[in-house]
DNA sequence: CATGACCGTGATACTAATACCGGTATAAGA
DNA sequence: TCTTATACCGGTATTAGTATCACGGTCATG
């Protein structure tokens, strides 16, 4: 095994990531966030229904620059997900 | 082509990312960072010495997280080299 | 000189991210 | 009804990240 595959719980984190950023990007559109971001609205789409769990960290950074959202909290509240999937679920 | 390939400014913000780093890591090995990031030491020696340029979000966050590094910094800093990547290199 | 620890490079293997395409569904408006 | 816009989904193509292995270099220590 050369690279390992996603664990479930980092595709769970993944899904958190997506809701976090679906949640931050609100009323406004797919492609509006993807064009302001500099990525594709699929790639975008992907992310936030987490099927593409770990994206590039400057993707991401990009997304959060887009929304307003700061790095440290979005990594924090990712980083919880990994500590207490159930309360992450139930908060969200 | 479905999937870009990187831009050398790209390529250039990875090394100065692996820059920013490695000096944070100072004096401390390889080994240990990976470690306490959860990553191979191979890995985060490709991403010092820039071979790996856009790695995961995650990858950056853990690898923040055990260098005590905010991330915002780390990618304010690096967007900074696709402005004024002259100035980044005479800074660094 | 030998040994070990650390770093570097190259090759190799395998999975995942990114992007583009076509199709589908739904809701709003002419 | 027809059109348009938005988003979801499956498939496909290509590049890149991650991990392991092997080898070489350097430096400190025996």
């Amino acid at each position: 095994m050369v690279r390992t595959p996603l664990t479930p719980l980092e595709r769970e984190r993944g899904r958190h990531l997506g809701l976090l950023l679906r949640q931050a990007r609100g009323e406004r559109s797919m492609a509006e966030i993807a064009a302001a971001a500099g990525i594709s609205a699929e790639t975008l789409r992907k992310i936030e229904t987490g099927r593409a769990p770990t994206p590039a960290f400057f993707t991401v950074a990009a997304l959060a620059g887009a929304l307003g959202l700061p790095l440290d909290e979005v990594a924090r509240r990712c980083a919880a997900v990994a500590v207490v999937p159930e309360e992450s679920e139930a908060a969200a």
